[in-house]
DNA sequence: GCAAATTTAAAACAAGTGTTTTAAATGTTT
DNA sequence: AAACATTTAAAACACTTGTTTTAAATTTGC
């Protein structure tokens, strides 16, 4: 972490935080370790955060809250044109509607490639409070969508769709938290981000398809 | 954890450290908790195993030794089959061959419970180490079903072919870790572990066809 | 029965953890 | 200039971690 000279101290300790998240973890990565990546002193977090857990909630409400309205937005226009039309809601479009909003994190590899893999392993995290944190923030959306699903997939039950849907959210948040160093098989980095995004799509549409 | 009272120390200690491995993780359970839990004495592990690692090494060999046999014993099969008659190998053959050895840990709730949460988790460990322990025993297993997979899906390149399978297992693993506490939505329990696996089964074939 | 392996108890070790404190220095706002 | 918020430095705090040690007890194998 360089070229961070100028930034306030409260972002730099994020953007420190962020990629140490990222490669080792929340428990493992210490408040030591950030504060010595930011350069800033070590009582900084605190004084800014008030402890480790409210940083890294931090983290995650600087990214989520963005996708989250995005992807509230498209949810309801798809469902107020289903109403409109009297017309089940389309999978595919309700799927993308959650999805694509999400998966800019892949494709903008700029700043969102240390969080792109805190998010992936957060629905999957060993610590129960990271995932209280994260799931506070992502299940009123995931209500939305459930609801959706279930007048799109007509000939599923309400367990089918949940499962289907958590079949497809596996999919995605392991595809969103492999990098390099973690992936089990190396695979020819021939692909664009943008055609691993619409691969997974596809993925996941033609697998909950009736 | 009881009724354990006339196993050997050694086994007392994996049944206590999965059980506490599974709800916490491994950075998050300490060796104080799993040999309380075990009822043993806190030096017995580092008698009998050597080391924290080494006890979750144990424990993987414990369930992986035999499920990547069977993995191997039926993608080999497989393949005999293909090559004997000429034909590519069915998508669908490959896929189960490695996905139903994987999954009876889903349907034998008695002593796989725990371990299926933890092998669920693995792939996606933040803990270098415990990621390296998983790896290093799946890998052949992975090589063998990207062979052949390959040979299925013709139309589809290289890395095509490990992007729908990193798909595939993500979804798995996702399936596998996933348990009351941990789900972000609660489903109607009405579904049979047997039913679970077999959605998930035809998910992924489904997702992954061309 | 004897010797070896196992198990226990209790304590200590060395290192690391998040957090707090005190005091001084620096920056910003008004 | 004065008042306030920010930042630093350094140390300490209270606690937990995996591991090791020493010594005594118990069990097991031959």
């Amino acid at each position: 972490m360089e070229t961070k000279a100028q930034m306030p101290t409260k972002t730099k300790i994020m953007k420190a935080a962020e990629e140490l998240f990222a490669h080792s973890g929340f428990h493992h990565t210490t408040m030591r370790a950030i504060t010595a990546s930011a350069g800033v002193n070590l009582a900084a977090i605190n004084y800014h955060f008030g402890s480790k857990e409210s940083l890294l909630a931090a983290i995650f409400d600087a990214y989520l809250k963005p996708i989250n309205a995005e992807r509230v937005r498209r949810l309801t226009e798809v469902a107020e044109k289903a109403r409109m039309t009297s017309v089940i809601p389309d999978l595919e479009e309700v799927m993308r509607a959650f999805l694509e909003p999400t998966l800019v994190l892949f494709l903008e590899g700029a700043g969102a490639e240390h969080f792109r893999i805190i998010i992936g392993r957060a629905m999957s995290e060993p610590n129960q409070a990271v995932r209280r944190i994260f799931l506070k923030r992502v299940m009123p959306v995931i209500d939305i969508l459930l609801g959706l699903l279930q007048q799109s997939l007509v000939k599923s039950s309400q367990s089918e769709v949940a499962w289907k849907l958590r079949f497809a959210l596996g999919a995605m948040s392991h595809t969103l938290s492999s990098h390099a160093h973690h992936s089990p098989f190396a695979m020819g980095d021939s692909k664009e981000p943008s055609e691993i995004v619409e691969m997974l799509i596809v993925f996941i549409i033609k697998g909950m398809q009736e």
